[in-house]
This record gives structure tokens, sequence and C-alpha cells, in this order.
RNA sequence: GGCGGCAUAGCCAAGUGGUAAGGCAGAGGACUGCAAAUCCUUUACCCCCAGUUCAAAUCUGGGUGCCGCCUCCA
């Protein structure tokens, strides 16, 4: 597996520290709002990636964490009339139904960072120890002028930062890139006590105690957006290594913006859709596919035809597995003639493929092209008449592909009654020739959403 | 000012030395009672200019255009 690591700007094959295990942190979100299609984007990414390990054996232990203390929680939390808490456990509840209709798994830990203010503080008063941080009033900062390396990650230096700094004047800091650890509390905010006063913790900090309390002081894989190369992980960084002296993370993976008219979507510029939204004109997995047909690292534009696009693509996989699966229906257990040996054969070029390009730095737009690919092979030679194996191992492929990618997670289902009947006086009609009625009936069930499409081996439906 | 990315058909998008995957849309055809689904056929001077090479979308240099980070942001 070769993955693109920031940290080196270079393509570099993946050996993770201990043999078969990977242990990873992902950036998750600030839970003051509905996510926006920006922010699922490394959500849908690193959740492939973590579903192509396990498939190839790998033990992934998979963190990302909730943002549920800062200003913009505080702030949202007044406007709503919540406390801080009310609102962090609403919208992690809103996070966990958007993210499982977009297909991605829950974590091994979604920890909170008010949850770890022992540990957070602990963490902050090491790097005092160590000469890294200090008090300024209330506040505590980490010292980046003591620390050696910062903006390795970043590709800067601390002078050509200051040069085109845009950062707040503050006189308590030492120097303009030193940024809070420990928060000083501000009349009307949250607070927890500490040895610096009562207080909350950064931003940055919260990641790098919960990833090294969760998988230790140097773990595999840190991703997240490339908007937080800096300064959130280059952060991170200084706080970790400082405190412990190891390499923090191995692998750097950042993902590229979706933008909207070519501008990258923010919450700051407000061209940002939220996956809620979308979610009332689109099937979430539509946005899956969406993200999956580009790879991770480039940017990508979002607009509804776009979405559009990747609809009619998705159907296109569906309309494969339900044919299928309806072939399979009433299919005979026999054994595989020459053709469907020689079609037999060929299935596991397709596994091959993909995962060639899965090696490839996760280019999911490559695999989703072999995907296709499988599709057409698929519907040229699985026809009717085809043997149950031969059509079985046609859909295990299938399914083993798109599941990898957490695709084609809708279920046929059942029609009830009503339009089961419907269906079978429709196909009394066309026994009859009654072509007037069966279609005046498949116009009326396309209205309630069940298209019907005929078939040498009866009639298919599907929901649209 | 510093650092970085991108430019491939009507729309999206892979491909990083041997003359262009895949999807969407369009056109024609097959199948169908009609459809739908599916299949077949069809649609590319790879931003420009130089250079390296037997050979470049792919490497080098120079342009042009767009975007991002350096401030909260996925």
């Amino acid at each position: 597996m070769k993955l693109y690591n920031t940290l080196t700007k270079t393509k570099e094959e993946f050996i993770p520290i201990k043999p078969g295990e990977i242990r990873m942190y992902s950036c998750g979100p600030t839970v003051y709002n509905y996510f926006h299609i920006g922010n699922a984007r490394p959500f849908v990414i690193f959740d492939v990636f973590r579903r192509y390990m396990e498939h190839k054996g790998y033990k992934v232990t998979f963190v990302q964490n909730f943002t549920d203390i800062d200003d913009k929680m505080i702030q949202r939390a007044k406007e709503e009339g919540l406390t801080v808490q009310e609102l962090a456990e609403k919208f992690i509840a809103e996070y966990f139904v958007d993210a499982d209709g977009l297909g991605i798994r829950r974590a091994d830990f979604h920890p909170k960072a008010t949850e770890h203010i022992d540990d957070i503080i602990a963490f902050v008063q090491k790097l005092m120890d160590k000469g890294l941080a200090y008090q300024a009033g209330s506040d505590v900062y980490f010292d980046t002028g003591a620390y050696e390396g910062y903006g390795r990650l970043s590709g800067q230096n601390l002078e050509d930062l200051e040069l085109g700094a845009r950062i707040d004047i503050n006189d308590k800091k030492k120097n303009p890139m030193d940024f809070v650890l420990w928060k000083g509390q501000k009349p009307g905010e949250p607070a927890w006590d500490s040895p610096w006063g009562p207080g909350r913790p950064g931003w940055h900090i919260e990641c790098s105690v919960m990833a090294t309390k969760y998988l230790g002081e140097t773990i595999d894989i840190h991703s997240g957006g490339q908007d937080l190369i800096f300064p959130h992980h280059e952060n991170e960084i200084a706080q970790s290594e400082g405190a412990t002296g190891k390499p923090f993370a191995r692998y750097w993976l950042h993902n590229g913006y979706i933008n909207v008219d070519n501008r990258k979507m923010s919450k700051s510029l407000g061209n940002f859709f939220t996956v809620r939204d979308i979610s009332k004109d689109f099937d979430p997995e539509v946005v899956r596919l969406f993200m999956l047909s580009s790879h991770y690292r480039n940017p990508i534009n979002f607009s509804r035809e776009l979405l559009e696009q990747a609809q009619s693509a998705l159907e296109r996989l569906y309309n494969a597995r339900n044919n299928l699966e309806h072939l399979l229906k009433d299919a005979e257990e026999k054994p595989a003639d020459e053709s469907e040996k020689q079609f037999l054969d060929r299935l596991p070029r397709f596994k091959e493929d993909f995962e060639r390009a899965m090696e490839d730095d996760i280019n999911t737009a490559d695999a989703v092209g072999v995907i296709f690919d499988l599709v057409r092979e698929i519907n040229i030679h699985v026809t009717a008449g085809r043997s149950a194996g031969t059509i079985r191992a046609a859909l295990d492929a299938l399914k083993s592909l798109t599941g990898i990618l957490g695709l084609l997670n809708r279920k046929q289902g059942s029609l009830d009654g009503e339009i089961e009947e419907l269906i079978e006086k429709r196909e009394q009609a066309r026994k009859m020739k009654n072509w007037a009625l069966a279609d005046s009936i498949r116009d009326q069930l396309k209205e309630q959403g069940i298209v019907l499409e005929d078939t040498p081996q009866g009639v298919r439906w599907k929901r649209l």
C-alpha cells in the first residue's frame, strides 16, 4: 500500500509499526451544527481506507474525536439557549444520523474533549515541566520558539510564517505563532479547575491528548482535511513530540477540499451544503459515490448536476445487483458450462485491478472504474439460464468490491400486498394483451415510486 | 511576501515515458406490445511554447489561467 505522506511530500510504502495492525486518528467535527459535505469528505474517504485495510486483514483501531468545547460551541449554545453540553449531545446525535446515511462506520472510539479534561491538564503540565509552555495571565501557551522543528509538516519556517502573519496582536504571547493550550475562563463561560486557574482546553491540545491516550505515543496514521495541516496538525506535532520526545504520527494523510463554483466550501464563506439538506433530494449514498469518483487529494467541485450524474451512475450499480438477485431467484443449481467457466476465470482479475488501484494511495476513482468494468462483464455474461453458482459468484464479486467502498447498502426490501396485487393484475392484463390497462397500472405504480421492468424471467421492480 | 496544488471529450474523472480507463449526457442500432434495464457502435489536436528522448498527456524549462494554506475551517 502506497500512501502520500504530507510529512515527506512523497508517496511512500505504508509500513505499520506493528505488523498487521494499524492505529489511526482522524480529526472529527466540532459539534455545533450539522456537518457539510466538505466536512464529510474525510469521514468518507478515511472510512474507505479503514474498510480496505480491514479487507486486507489488518486490525485497525480507528479513533475520531468530537470537539465539544470551544468558542463556536459556546457562542452557538448561547444563541440556542442551550448549555454547551446539550448542544454537543444534540449534534453528536445528528452527526451519527448523517454519518450512518453516508455509510460511515462508527470509529472504535469517539472521544470527547470534555471527557478528557484531566488528561489534557496533565499533558499541558508536562509541556510546562519541559519548558515548552508558559503561563501568561490566565492562559497557557505553547512556546514555538522553544521547540525545534516547528513548521515541518506545513513546509513553513517560523520567520516566513510571521512575515505573512494575519494573526491577532496578542501582547501576552512571546512569539506571534505561539498558540493557546489552556484558555482562562471569561465571564459566563464553562470552565474546569486547573493549576492555572479555571478555564478550558485550547483546540489543538485535545487531539494530541486523545490520540496518544487511545493509540499510544506514536501512531501509524493521522488524517484530516488539508485545511488542518496548518496550524492544527502542525501544532499537534509540536505538542505531542514536545511532550513525549517521540515521533507522533508516521503518516499524515490529507484530503482535498470540496469546492462550490471553484471556491472552497467553508462555514466562514457560507457557501456550504449540509449533508442533511442534500439528503432531502438525494440518497446520501449518492454523495458517497460522488466523493469516491475522484482521487481524495484532488479538489472536487460540488454541484447539483454532478450529484445527478453520480445518482445515475449509482443506479447502474444497483441495476446490476438487482438483476443478479432477480436471476438468482429461480436459477438452477447446475454445473457451469464452458462459457460460464471462462467468465468465472475472469472474475479474480477485477479484484486484482481493484486492489491495485486502492494500493496506489487509495485511488478510489480508478477502483470505481474497475467496478463498472465488472458490471459490464456481468451484464454481458450473466443472463437468463446461467447456473445459480455463476450468478452467486458474480453477485459475491460485485458485493465484495462495492462493500469495500461502502456502497450498495440499500436493501431491495419487499412490497406490500396491495402493490403485489397490482403487479399481478398487470401481468394478467399483459397476458390478455390489454396493453392500455397494463400501461396504466405501470404508470400508477411509478407514481408511487415503484418502477416495473419486464424481463424474459418475469417482471422486475425497483424503487425510485 | 513565503509555501503548495491543479489544468485530459458536452459534463465529471483515471492514467505520470510507448500514441488515451470508467461514469453521466448525446447520436445510431439490437432487444421489447410499448417501455425500462441491458448490449453493440459512435464522440479527445490530453492549456500554450520550447527542450530531452527512437518514443511525452506523462520528464525538464518557460508561459498562461484557476485554486488553496500562511486566521476559525474537513
